[in-house]
DNA sequence: GTTGTGACATTAT
DNA sequence: CATAATGCCACAA
């Protein structure tokens, strides 16, 4: 048989993209989250890196919240000053998420969402 | 196959 | 708060 054993239907890697998709479309609005309680919640602990990679390759048409993903301590992790990180200020905002200089103002947001998703 | 970089996290200093 | 070091994985050259 072919000794290309490259599967046209495997879901590998796009498999964990759709997870991590998935998981931040879960993202409440108003809500911010992290890219580890992301990569966590996808199921992909101490993958952090992965979940920005997803973003950054996630199709236009998903339309995913990629605003409410911030870094830890709710620090903004697009370069400062950059169209990104305007778009994503002005988006928290819309939403009424206090942000200050490249941080977000919600107090320990990873507990919070992990807390949310774990108790409701 | 190695190296460098990255929309990161955590710990230590 | 800033910097350095380490871990983690995916991708481009």
């Amino acid at each position: 048989m072919a000794r290309t054993p490259r599967p046209a239907v495997v879901a590998g890697d796009d498999a964990r993209l759709e997870a991590i998709w998935r998981t931040v479309a879960s993202v409440p609005a108003g809500q911010v989250s992290t890219y580890g309680a992301i990569a966590a919640r996808a199921g992909f602990p101490g993958r952090a890196r992965l979940v920005g990679h997803a973003l950054k390759v996630a199709p236009n048409t998903l339309a995913l919240p990629w605003h409410r993903i911030v870094g830890a301590g709710g620090r903004i992790a697009v370069p400062a000053g950059s169209a990104a990180f305007r778009e994503q200020r002005r988006r928290l905002r819309a939403e009424g998420v206090e942000v200050v200089g490249a941080r977000v103002r919600i107090p320990r947001a990873d507990d919070l969402d992990a807390l949310l998703w774990g108790g409701g």
